[in-house]
DNA sequence: AGCACGCCGACT
DNA sequence: GTCGGCGTGCTC
């Protein structure tokens, strides 16, 4: 007697596999359960999806059998499989591809019989004391919003999204929210989300401190940055229940908790909680449906129901959850006060209602009524020297690395343009390279113009590391406080590429070792620098008319966040200063910045936004194509859009769909070609989420035909990115 | 994605 | 004469 099994396994959206394939067991095997299947001449791991009476539409000869089952390990919950089986649709990828990737890759090398051994370490529960930190009294503000969020649990359970400043104590509000999960269900499981790894540390630190009465190993990271062996024990953790709060990156939202009982989604603005290869999903959107999914209505004759919540946490949220509290959708909870100064972090002191961390004064330089082409304006450049002779810190941004982003001849045309893309490389001083930052493609700066021969030639702009020069040569003649020359340093991706690197320049920032600092948008993330006193934004211009609908919301999130690393030092923060170089000073997103008024600013943004029919007013999807030439990569998309329309629809009601669905002409991506491929994208838009997704559904299997028909001969891949970020 | 099969250039 | 380039096609 033969059972007959639907397993998906890891295949890409682009196989014409998109469905689960049949195989044959002699033992019957529940939905979730882990098998390793032969796959053509391969042996791969799959995921049993369901069980079926016979072969279905497969002659019975030509299924193969399962060749073994990872017993040791309990099936993948049905929650589990359901929130794949969203993601998987709602993303438009396959099962396989989704379900696959959510399992740590270790996984698929390992026997059945690895596994085992594997499992059969025994975990030593030994429980530490409780943080005392505990003990410390919360601020109203703290207090009232984890009553107002305990309030929902007998309501209508609706994520919520809390509203804070930097300093704010939010973190705190994580704590405890997570703590009392914790205590009141012995095993409940909590997932908390941040957007980047390089804050994982940190946060792991405080949040095993405070659960340290759990047992050890109880608390457990999950992101890119483990090693495979690190990645395979959280995720085992997790999925035995053992591990009782798991934090990590955008990847952990799909990580396997049979116990899931809250989620937090820290910085739920976050860019890099969009996936931006694969399966595009976005985590925080993901977190919000797992939840939703989690949280079972109660049951007449059983007790009480099963609740999941999810918080959402920003001083500068998205505008999708922004207007999702405007409309009540979501639960705002809103901190106003900023926790000061003597805490030892930002976390709560019995103090802070005293002493308030006041937010910096920022203040707009007009570089029109400035030198021509000066770089850091002159009362800019006082205002750092003034700081430097007292002793205090400043931070400078410019989100441009390298030394220059163009090198150009003085005589003919040339330009330092990257052979096998359309963009310029750009100049690195200090290993006199020329680098493309899409392709990678690098050369030694030539001696001379490589087109005429002339020795003349420059670079054009400034990246950081130019930045760092400028100001070292402007400031060469203020001393600190104690008569030693004043010290210029740069944190950006070319400082930090060493392992560690990053943490022990902090560390410098931190000891007192650095004046002027200088870098990318990667300092102005998360990292508590309390001694800091200035921070300037040297040229945030370029994202005011930017063609990304999305800039103006990713600048003002930059500068507030920038405006944050300021004065969290109580000493100082009344004297602390964000300062902004615009030609634009009159532009409204200053005057909020200035204000540190998020909400002005977001209903600007969403007034225009509703008047274009943009997001969260409607809903959009990119289909990106890449071929060899720019006219095939357009040609396909023109000809899959072409077959939309025409009479053929997949399903019934497809006219009537497309009405509701705009489809708009292929166009080269903003940056045509990278590394010798060109690539070309179609937006597709609706005013109904409903809508664009019942047509992306039915358009896959057009996408596919155009693919297969004879033009498309050359095509290299495409695929669709709903809910794009950038378009 | 892998891993095959399948036709055209520089090598022991 | 072969080794190998990666274009095209299949995997229950």
């Amino acid at each position: 007697m033969s059972y007959w099994l639907q397993v998906v396994v890891a295949t890409p959206a682009h196989s014409a596999i998109a469905r689960p394939l049949t195989y044959k067991s002699e033992v019957l095997l529940c939905a979730g359960t882990l098998v390793r299947v032969p796959l053509g001449k391969r042996e791969v791991l799959g995921v049993v999806w369901s069980v079926l009476p016979d072969s279905g539409e497969l002659p019975e000869a030509q299924a193969r059998s399962i060749t073994s089952v990872l017993d040791g390990l309990a099936p993948l919950a049905a929650n589990w499989r359901k929130l794949v089986t969203f993601t998987a649709g709602y993303y438009q990828r396959s099962l396989g591809e989704v379900a696959l990737s959510a399992l740590p890759p270790q996984l698929r090398e390992l026997t059945a019989v690895q596994l085992a051994r594997r499992l059969k370490r025994p975990t030593v529960d030994t429980s530490g004391p409780q943080d005392t930190s505990d003990l410390i009294a919360l601020n109203t503000d703290q207090l009232r919003v984890i009553s107002e969020f305990d309030a929902e649990n007998l309501g209508n359970k609706r994520p919520a999204l809390l509203f804070g400043a930097t300093g704010s104590g939010k973190t705190e509000v994580y704590l405890r929210i997570a703590a009392r999960v914790l205590a009141q269900d012995p095993a409940a499981q909590v997932m908390v989300m941040v957007p980047e790894i390089n804050l994982t540390p940190q946060l792991q630190a405080r949040f095993e401190a405070r659960f340290a009465h759990l047992g050890r190993e109880r608390v457990v990271a999950l992101h890119s940055g483990l090693t495979p062996a690190q990645r395979l024990k959280s995720w085992l953790a997790a999925h035995a229940g053992q591990a009782r709060l798991v934090l990590g990156t955008r990847m952990a939202v799909l990580a396997s908790m049979p116990h899931l009982r809250l989620l937090v989604v820290d910085e739920e603005h976050d860019p890099s909680y969009k996936q931006q290869e694969g399966a595009r999903y976005s985590a925080r959107d993901l977190a919000v449906y797992r939840a939703k999914l989690e949280t079972e209505e109660a049951e007449p004759s059983q007790g009480t129901p099963q609740v999941c919540r999810v918080m959402l946490g920003s001083a500068t949220p998205s505008l999708e959850s922004w207007q999702a509290t405007l409309t009540g959708r979501y639960q705002r909870l809103t901190m106003s006060e900023r926790i000061g100064a003597d805490a030892p972090s930002d976390q709560t002191t019995s103090l802070g209602a005293t002493f308030q961390g006041r937010l910096p004064n920022v203040r707009r330089v007009d570089m029109n009524h400035q030198p021509k082409h000066c770089v850091i304006a002159p009362p800019l450049l006082a205002a750092i020297s003034e700081r430097v002779a007292h002793g205090e810190q400043s931070l400078i941004f410019l989100n441009r690395r390298g030394y220059a982003p163009v090198l150009a001849c003085h005589d003919c045309d040339w330009k330092s343009e990257c052979p096998h893309c359309s963009a310029y490389r750009v100049f690195h001083k200090i290993d006199r390279t020329l680098r493309c930052h899409h392709c990678g493609f690098t050369e030694r700066v030539p001696r001379a113009c490589p087109n005429c021969g002339n020795i003349d030639i420059a670079p054009v702009g400034r990246g950081t590391e130019r930045l760092e020069e400028h100001l070292s040569e402007l400031l060469a003649d203020v001393t600190r406080p104690d008569g030693t020359a004043v010290r210029v340093s740069r944190i950006d991706a070319d400082t930090t590429r060493l392992k560690g690197a990053l943490e022990s320049q902090l560390a410098s920032v931190h000891a007192g070792e650095v004046d002027v600092l200088v870098g990318t948008q990667m300092i102005a993330k998360g990292h508590d620098f309390r001694h800091i006193t200035l921070v300037a934004a040297i040229n945030p211009d370029g994202a005011l008319f930017s063609s990304d609908f999305r800039a103006p919301e990713r600048l003002f999130s930059l500068l507030m966040q920038a405006a944050g690393r300021a004065g969290r030092d109580a000493r100082h923060s009344a004297a602390s200063e964000m300062w902004v170089q615009t030609f634009h000073p009159a532009h409204p997103l200053f005057a909020a910045l200035r204000a540190h008024d998020y909400p002005a600013f977001a209903q600007a943004q969403l007034r225009e936004r509703a008047q274009s029919g943009l997001p969260p007013f409607s809903a959009q999807a990119l289909v990106r194509a890449e071929a060899h030439t720019q006219e095939l990569a357009q040609g396909f998309l023109t000809a899959a859009s072409a077959a939309a329309h025409a009479d053929f629809g997949p399903s019934e009601g497809w006219s009537d769909l497309l009405k509701q669905v705009t489809l708009y002409p292929a166009v080269p991506m903003s940056i045509q070609r990278v590394a010798n491929v060109e690539r070309a994208q179609m937006l597709v838009e609706s005013p109904s989420r409903a809508a664009l997704q019942r047509f992306l559904s039915g358009w896959q299997s057009v996408l596919h035909a155009t693919r297969a028909q004879p033009a498309s001969k050359g095509l290299i891949r495409w695929a669709v990115d709903v809910d794009p970020l950038a378009i």
